[in-house]
DNA sequence: CAGATACTAAAGTATTCACTTGACTATTGA
DNA sequence: TCAATAGTCAAGTGAATACTTTAGTATCTG
């Protein structure tokens, strides 16, 4: 993989971990600490909070600390990022149906186009 | 990753790679062959082979052989199932944000809910 | 038919990943 | 004050990834 990784490299590389995705969901429902994030998991500690340093590197969550206790919550905004790389999708091969269509409409005499 | 990998790890897996993802996008404009794909991509047709399998192995393409050349083509709904996911988010975060702004309009005397 | 084309399969390699363990630092509450 | 709590850091491990090279097999084309 030649490496000049996109913010949409580490979004998608960051969500195909069923960890993370479970993270990101449980954060759906609102702010939690690291050790409430970890309590579901079956992991430790440590591997949950290297889970939350790549979510919070790659912008899909924020933290802040307070004493000694570590606040995540999701940025939804991040999310758009991926939403906008589907819409292209969408478009694209929306438009080369519509361009499929319109030739087989073309070479067709058996309906005139409106 | 303790595993019980599900389609939606598979896809997002897929499309973590930019290489893949650049597939996914070139066959965005009408199907192609293996050659065709490789061309633009700097590595051996192997390796281009390699990436071509995993996408249809997780059914972002299919692909038909036709004597010795093989066709690719997008199959769109797969992604519906991203759609779906990044959806049920929106959802997610909608509601807890609604939830946060009635708390807040409760707490707060200066306005009386309509 | 002979040689080129279009892939394919298998094996090897360097890197990255998802963890664990263990040791350590703040903070908090009894 | 002192032990429990909440998190952090660093190093190590085994598995998975993204390639490569090499050696094929069909299928065309002249």
């Amino acid at each position: 993989m030649l490496d000049h990784s996109t913010d949409l490299d580490n979004i998608f590389q960051a969500l195909a971990d069923p960890t993370r995705r479970a993270i990101v969901e449980q954060l759906g429902t609102g702010p939690k600490s690291v050790s409430e994030i970890a309590l579901p998991l079956d992991m430790t500690l440590a591997a949950v909070v290297q889970h939350v340093q790549l979510l919070e590197n790659c912008q899909l969550i924020t933290t802040q600390k307070q004493g000694r206790v570590r606040t995540c919550r999701i940025k939804p905004e991040t999310l758009k990022t991926l939403e906008g790389w589907l819409n292209q999708r969408r478009r694209q091969w929306e438009q080369n149906f519509d361009r499929l269509a319109a030739v087989l409409d073309e070479q067709s005499p058996k309906r005139k186009k409106p």
